[in-house]
DNA sequence: TTGCAAATGCAACAGTGTTGCATTATGAAA
DNA sequence: TTTCATAATGCAACACTGTTGCATTTGCAA
């Protein structure tokens, strides 16, 4: 009786599925250079699945800590791959948006520092700089 | 025939115009001591004027250097007044963001230093921590 | 008081993200 | 290899946020 509630139970487990929306999407943001938005993929992807689809796999992505979602200054919603993370996921880096070629890119090489003074308790972070890009200045 | 080219320019620059709606959202900005979203504001002056209206008076009070438009975590586009501007107007201190009670606060006080290696032109920048403030700690 | 144009209201639209539900297809177990 | 529960998808429809065009209203300077 036992055995059998556990055996319920470990059916109840949730087995995560590999399809070709989730290696794909997570291919091109893995090897983009840059953060890429929901558009970019859906434009880059050409119709390999629904719109929806995309949001969902984004969605899954970012939940099994297999990207970062970072938000813009414009407060556009980007993807980028986890380069430096090998070790241990980390999102608290700063992120630089373009302002010519819009491009969001991950400076996970800068640290910043600052002190709290007051009892704010911090679990996440998002520091985004804006401005002109080595390519673009 | 000078003057009177001086005069017609003159004539084309925009004047400022003080109206009700503009007055009363700029107050209600000023005297919150958090951030206020467009819909937090709509719901706050209760059908003072349009929503388009609203977009608009923001835009301007944003253009004017009257108020800090601060983009949260989430992607929502917040509000604040400028309190410790009255020098030099700043957007470039950190804003804190509580999980909680979903409140966005300007920490004016708290500066934040890092280094920037590379061939960055920083114009703008958007430091967003989130996790819990003081009142939900 | 008059008149220009800044500001508003309304309607309509575009973009982004979500939800429900029927259908498909993945991967573990038989 | 086949079977099958269910994770994942496609489609339609919806909600929310923000924008644009245009006629009308209203602030304010002359």
């Amino acid at each position: 009786m036992q055995q059998c509630c556990i055996m319920k139970l470990k059916k109840k487990m949730k087995t995560v599925r590999n399809t070709t929306a989730k290696t794909e999407i997570q291919e091109l943001i893995a090897n983009s250079p840059v953060a890429l938005s929901h558009t970019e993929i859906q434009s880059a992807t050409n119709g390999l699945c629904d719109r929806v689809t995309i949001y969902r796999v984004l969605e899954r992505l970012t939940v099994e800590g297999l990207i970062h979602k970072v938000v813009n200054v414009d407060g556009v919603v980007k993807y980028a791959g986890c380069h430096s993370c090998s070790e241990k996921h980390n999102h608290n880096h700063i992120h630089f948006s373009c302002q010519k070629c819009k491009s969001v890119t991950c400076l996970e090489d800068v640290e910043s520092t600052f002190k709290m003074p007051k009892k704010y308790i911090i679990s996440e972070m998002n520091f985004t700089l804006s401005g002109l890009c080595p390519q673009c200045s």
